[in-house]
DNA sequence: AGTCTGACTGGAG
DNA sequence: TCTCCAGCCAGAC
């Protein structure tokens, strides 16, 4: 459930967990979707969990990744400028599918 | 069943 | 902006 939405976060974009949560019909789960990626890296198919950050836009998750840096290095890759272990502007690279897949 | 832990969240100081 | 604290839920012992 968890990684099929996640494969759903667009290049360059980050989601919440919290929402990631709410989005499959779990809101408070946000925690369990947090454990569900730490094993994201076991799953059969790739699953872009650097795309993935609390609600603060840290990156909670960064040391989960092979080099502690290979998380923010990844998102500057796709656009998104971190500095300090979050994104700099969260609200501008936030992507909520609850209202942004229907958009689609 | 009881207890601890965690890639969380939102509110208070 | 940062730290502390109390809910939150599922999994491991």
């Amino acid at each position: 459930m968890v990684f099929q939405l996640v494969r759903l976060i667009p290049k360059g974009r980050v989601c919440s967990y919290g929402v990631l949560a709410k989005a499959i019909g779990r809101p408070g789960n946000a925690r369990q979707v947090g454990q569900a990626m730490a094993r994201a890296g076991q799953a059969k198919t790739p699953v872009p969990a650097h795309r993935v950050v609390n609600s603060s836009g840290m990156l909670s998750g960064a040391a989960a990744f092979p080099e502690k840096d290979s998380m923010q290095q990844m998102l500057e890759k796709e656009g998104v400028p971190v500095r300090k272990n979050r994104i700099v502007d969260l609200k501008s690279y936030f992507w909520n599918p609850l209202t942004e897949l229907e958009n689609e």
